[in-house]
DNA sequence: ATAACCATTTTTGCATTCAAATTGGATCTT
DNA sequence: AAGATCCAATTTGAATGCAAAAATGGTTAT
């Protein structure tokens, strides 16, 4: 198994909840259900680490890290930042088939909406979003996004929408592609910036934050 | 040595350009001038891969990441993408010290400016621009910007100026203070956002990428 | 009964070791 | 003599072993 890959099924099981926030990581226990031996885990738990999933305690082992409101806030600011930069540099770059294949995956999402059903309209409102980065054409950008995103992910794509602001999201989703096909990246990026602060606010509404000290739960 | 002090420690080698890019890094020579054994310099090599810093090639070793006209064309876009949303949040979150202090630091600069002072010039410059970061209140932000930042900084506080940019550089830079001032988070983020694209422009046209095949260099 | 202390066990962090892959050079072939 | 091939030496990647630190459990003292 290949460096990448050990780094990819521990951040995998991180981020699915297979092992939950603020629980322990045994190294031992994990070196066994992987098939590796300590060292090359300890090598990903580090990277992990320095990515913000992984928590390491000096002489005492590494955690699963905890998101706090604070930190769900961070992240969500940083997110809209991120997004509305893409917005701009999508717009000057896109091609007219991009959009297209935008346009196509939006009306999906809003039959989607029509049907009430929020796991399929969540994945291509993810689709979406995803190519208005990759649109950008900026392999940094894209990276700290997929980073970035990644730890929000659960509260972003989980939590339930009251009719009211679904209705406003669908609508808010109307304009991005509007501006899309407009190449008016100012416009994008403001309704970006909007759709991901209504968002933000609709998942700390929610408590999404991962803070129990109780509940020591180790990775099973 | 602890195990962020060894990744510090190779980081500012890298940085500094003391193992210069496209160098290979031998382990065993880096372990021997660092005083540690492999395990613990591996990890390091690990994280600073994922960071950008260094290219991994599997069964061959690392080597200190070479940056090409396109990566330092894509960091300057998400800097700016940063360092204008650190100034949106900054005007709604700074205090009037904070705010004094920069102001502080500005004049200061315009003193070095008036002395020709480059070296002192760029101090205060990058101490301005880290403090609207501060000033933004968001660690996720802040550790962004530093990653990102650390991989342009020579290009961005080395690049020698014409007085003609260098005379409009500081124009900018009373903008900033100006709309940091007053509160003006939208202006500040456009002014960022403009004074971030010249720089970028300058450091582009003295062809600071570091695309050099031959030069073998190793890390002394 | 509670709290404090000490021995035992477990776990971490790192050095060392071992196997596999790569590199460079010498030899052989044409 | 040029090129391909094979072998030794180096280097990487991963497992194991060992010392130090922390957690655990039981005992004793208050």
């Amino acid at each position: 198994m290949l460096h990448e890959e050990v780094v990819g099924r521990v951040r995998a099981m991180l981020l699915d909840g297979e092992i939950p926030p603020g629980a322990r990581i045994p190294e031992r226990d994990l070196c066994e259900k992987l098939q590796i031996s300590r060292t090359p885990l300890r090598e990903a738990l580090k990277v992990l680490a320095a990515e913000g999933l992984v928590q390491l305690l000096p002489n005492r082992g590494s955690r699963a890290a905890r998101l706090t409101d604070k930190d769900m806030r961070d992240l969500f600011e940083v997110c809209q930042g991120l997004e509305a930069l893409a917005g701009e540099l999508a717009c000057e770059r896109i091609t007219d088939a991009e959009v297209a294949e935008v346009a196509a995956v939006h009306a999906a999402m809003v039959r989607h909406y029509g049907d009430r059903d929020l796991l399929q309209y969540y994945r291509c409102n993810r689709t979406i979003h995803e190519a208005i980065i990759a649109a950008a054409g900026n392999p940094v950008l894209s990276g700290l996004y997929e980073s970035v995103t990644a730890r929000i992910r659960r509260a972003r794509y989980v939590t339930p929408m009251t009719p009211r602001r679904w209705a406003l999201a669908v609508q808010e989703h109307e304009a991005i592609l509007n501006a899309l096909q407009r190449r008016d990246g100012v416009g994008l990026s403001h309704i970006l910036r909007a759709h991901l602060r209504h968002k933000r606010e609709e998942v700390l509404q929610a408590g999404f934050a991962e803070t129990e000290p109780q509940n020591e739960a180790r990775a099973s």
